[in-house]
DNA sequence: CCATTTATGTAAAATAACATACATAAAAGC
DNA sequence: GCTTTTATGTATGTTATTTTACATAAATGG
C-alpha cells in the first residue's frame, strides 16, 4: 500500500524527464541531465519508474561519446495509442496509432457532407470503437483523438469556423461531441496545418521557419514559425488560395471574388481551362495524368500555375523570410514544371537576402500526410510540459495494477 | 560569512519568481503561488530575498479578492539601467533608461553614413559614458544595451544583413564591439521591429497576434506572433516594402525592381508623384505638411498610397489572420487619409472570416517608440526563464555590499 | 461593530533533492 | 589484454522544499 502511493508519486515527479524525452529534446541519460538541470540520482531514479511503467524504453541505438557510448532513450510506441481520422472531400481515412507514431489498423468509410456533423461523427465514432478493439489489448490506453479537416478550423475552440465546403458544420462543437464518449483530450485541426505539421516533425524537425504549400483542387498553406505551427486569430493563417491579383482577365473564384490564386491556379482552374481546351478534365488528378501523358497544353498550364503559386510565395516570403519551401499536394506529383514555376518567380521577385538560404522543394507524395500529422499534433500537445501531469494522472488511472 | 554566502545561494534560486515578476506573469504573492507551483513559504522566502535586495517592490496599487486585498508587485524600476540608442537617417538619438522603462536622461548626436561602423560606435559609446555618468549612482547597475538601427538586422548574430542604406555596416559586428566595452547583454534590432515590439508591450499586451506597419520614408513592417516578435530565418520578416505589384507604369524601386510597394506609397515615391505635379516635396515629412495643408493632390497621392498599402497589408491579412494592424510612421500622421484607404483594400479583398475580428487603427505619433521597444527588448530576454540566472549573477557581482 | 473572506507570515516536522564519493559498465585505441 | 574515457548506479550525509498547523492582516457586507 504505502510503496504503490509512493510509486504513484514517483511516477507523478516523472513529468519532466518524460517531457523531455517524448518531445525529443534529450534522448539519453546524459542529455537528460543537462536538459532538466537535475542531480543524477534524481534523473536515475525518475527514468527507472518510466522504463518500469513501460512508457520509456532504452533502444538499441546508442551515441558514441568517446567512452562508454550513451544508451538513446525513447517512449515506448506500444504505451498507448491514437485514434485518428482525415476527413477528405469524398472519403474519410481512420486509423489507430502507436505513439511512433506508426500507423496499427486503419480503415475508409464514404463521407457524404448532406449528412451532416452529427451523423458523421457518429460514424467516426463507430469506426474508432472498431479500430479501438483492434489494439487495445496491445496498446494500453487512449492518448488522444485527433481530426483532419478540409476547411478553415478554430483550433482553440475545436470547430470549423466560417461557411466553407463543409455546410452545416460551422460552429458544430466537434470537441464537445467527441469528448462525450472519450476519455481522452480531443483535437481538430485544418488538413493543411497537419500537413505542414508532419512536414516538419517528420522530415525537418530541425528547420525553425518553413511553409507548405499545399496544391491541390484548392489552394492553401501552413505556416512553422519558430518551431511551431502558426494559425492566426481565428485559426485562418496561411490562407494563400484567396489572394487576388489584379489582371484584365481576372478568373471568377469559388469563393465569389474575382482572381484568387485558386482561380487561376487551383487543381479545378487548370481543369476548366483544359477543358476549355477540349481536353477532358475535371479534377487535379485528371491534370495530372495529362501532365503524364504529356500533354503540352497540360504542361504549359501546370508551368504557368507554378508562377501564379510563386507569385503568392513571394508574398509569403517577403513577409516571413522562411528557410524552406514544401510544396505537397496533387498538383505536386505533376513532377517539376510546378515546382520550376514557383522557383522563378520567388527568386525573380524577393531581394536576395530572403531568398540566399531559402529551399524550395517538392514533398513526397503521400496519403496518409495529413493523420500521421494529426498524431504528431496530439503527441507535442500531450507531452508538452503544461500537460504531461494529465498524461500522467489518465496513465494512472487507466493501466492496470 | 556564512550569512553573506546563504544570501547569495537564496537569490540566486529567487530566480523564478523575478522572472515571473518581470515578464508580468505573475503580479502579486497568490499569482506567484499559481504560477510558480511552489508552496507559499517558499514564495515569501524568496520575494523577501528579492525585496530586500531592492528588486522587486510592492507597488501602491491593490488587487480586489473578496477578501483581505492581495498587493500587487512589481520590478523596481531603480534597480538598474539600460544603454539605447537609436540610429535615425541623420541624427543618432540616444537614452539612459530605468527599467520601468522610462527614459531617465537622453541626448542626440549627428549621424553620418559615411563614418563608417566603428567610428559611429566609438561616438556611441562616448556618449552612453556621458549618460551613464548621470544615472549610474541612482540607478545601480547595467542591465543591458541596445540599439535600433534602420536596415534589416540578423538578430542572432547582432549584424546588420545584406546590402542597405547603411553602407559599410554590413555584416560589421557590432555585438563583439560594444561587448568589448561593456559588461552587459548588447541587442541590435531593426527599428520597425522595435516599434512593433513598443506597440505590442506598452499598448497592446494582450494581442497575440498583429502587425505593425511603418509608412515612413520607406514601407516595412513587424510581425508579432504569440505574442512574439517574429523574425524569420535571417531576420527580414516584414519585408512588405519591396512586395511587386504589376502593372503597366509599375515605377522603379530603390532597390532595383519595378513596381515595388515603396516606389508607389513610401514617401520618397509620393514626393516624387507631388514634384512631379509641381509641389514641393523631398520627404515624407513634407508630404504630411501638403496634406495638413490642405492641397488635394497630396490628399489624393496619400489615400492612393493607403489603398496600395492596403493591398499588401490584405496579403498579410491573408497570411497571418493577424487580430490587430497598428498603421504608424510619418504618413500615418496625415490623419484618416492613409488609414481608410488601406482599411478599403482590405475588407475588399480578404475573406470576411479573416477580417471579422480585425482591427486597423492608426499609432499614436510618437518619436522615440523605437528607444522604448528597445528597451522593453533588453528587459524580455534579461528577465526571460533562461536568463534571469545570468541577470542575477551580475547583479550579485555589482552590487555594493 | 462583527462575521466572513481571502491574503500573508512563521514554526516545526516530514519529505524530496542534491552533492559527494565510490563502484561498475562499455566502448575506443594502444 | 590493458589503459583510457565516458556512462551509469548507489549509499550517505547535507541541504532545500513542502506540508501542516496556527496566527495575524486587511478588505467586504451585513
Amino acid at each position: 500500500m504505502v510503496k504503490s502511493t509512493r510509486e504513484q508519486a514517483s511516477l507523478a515527479n516523472a513529468s519532466e524527464i518524460l517531457s523531455l524525452i517524448a518531445s525529443g529534446a534529450a534522448n539519453s541519460r546524459a542529455a537528460l541531465l543537462v536538459a532538466s538541470g537535475m542531480s543524477r540520482v534524481t534523473v536515475t531514479q525518475r527514468l527507472n519508474v518510466l522504463l518500469s511503467v513501460g512508457l520509456v524504453e532504452e533502444t538499441l541505438r546508442t551515441l558514441p561519446s568517446g567512452g562508454r557510448p550513451t544508451r538513446v532513450l525513447g517512449i515506448k510506441g506500444s504505451a498507448g495509442f491514437m485514434l485518428v481520422a482525415d476527413i477528405g472531400e469524398t472519403h474519410i481515412h481512420l486509423a489507430a496509432m502507436n505513439l511512433v507514431p506508426d500507423i496499427l489498423a486503419q480503415s475508409t468509410i464514404a463521407f457524404s457532407i448532406a449528412e451532416g456533423p452529427a451523423a458523421t461523427l457518429q460514424r467516426i465514432k463507430d469506426e474508432f470503437d472498431r479500430l479501438m478493439a483492434e489494439v487495445r489489448a496491445s496498446h494500453g490506453f487512449l492518448v488522444g483523438v485527433s481530426l483532419s479537416i478540409p476547411t478553415p478550423v478554430d483550433f482553440k475552440r475545436g470547430r470549423v469556423v466560417g461557411p466553407s465546403v463543409l455546410y452545416g458544420w460551422d460552429d458544430f462543437d466537434i470537441v464537445s461531441w467527441l469528448g462525450r464518449h472519450y476519455d481522452a483530450p480531443i483535437y481538430v485541426e485544418n488538413d493543411v496545418n497537419l500537413m505542414t505539421i508532419y512536414e516538419h516533425r517528420h522530415n525537418f524537425p530541425d528547420v525553425d521557419d518553413m511553409i507548405f504549400i499545399k496544391a491541390g483542387t484548392g489552394i492553401g498553406s501552413g505556416i512553422i514559425a519558430g518551431g511551431k505551427i502558426f494559425r492566426g486569430a481565428q485559426g485562418a493563417a496561411g490562407d494563400i488560395g484567396h489572394i487576388q491579383f489584379n489582371s484584365p482577365d481576372a478568373p471568377l473564384c469559388r469563393c465569389g471574388k474575382l482572381g484568387c490564386v485558386e482561380a487561376r491556379a487551383g487543381g479545378w482552374a487548370i481543369a476548366r481551362d483544359l477543358a476549355e481546351k477540349g481536353l477532358q478534365a475535371e479534377t487535379a488528378r485528371d491534370v495530372v495524368a495529362l501532365v503524364e501523358m504529356q500533354k503540352p497544353e497540360a504542361i504549359m498550364l501546370l508551368r504557368r500555375a507554378g508562377q501564379t503559386i510563386g507569385e503568392v510565395a513571394s508574398d509569403v516570403v517577403s513577409i516571413l523570410n522562411p528557410s524552406l519551401i514544401v510544396v505537397g499536394g496533387m498538383l505536386a506529383r505533376g513532377g517539376d514544371f510546378l515546382l520550376s514555376g514557383i522557383r522563378e518567380l520567388v527568386y525573380q521577385r524577393c531581394l536576395p537576402l530572403a531568398t540566399s538560404d531559402l529551399q524550395i522543394i517538392l514533398a513526397e507524395p503521400k496519403t496518409d500526410s495529413a493523420l500521421i500529422g494529426a498524431a504528431h499534433l496530439v503527441l507535442d500537445d500531450v507531452f508538452s510540459a503544461g500537460k504531461v501531469k494529465e498524461f500522467l494522472d489518465r496513465f494512472t488511472a487507466k493501466r492496470p495494477c
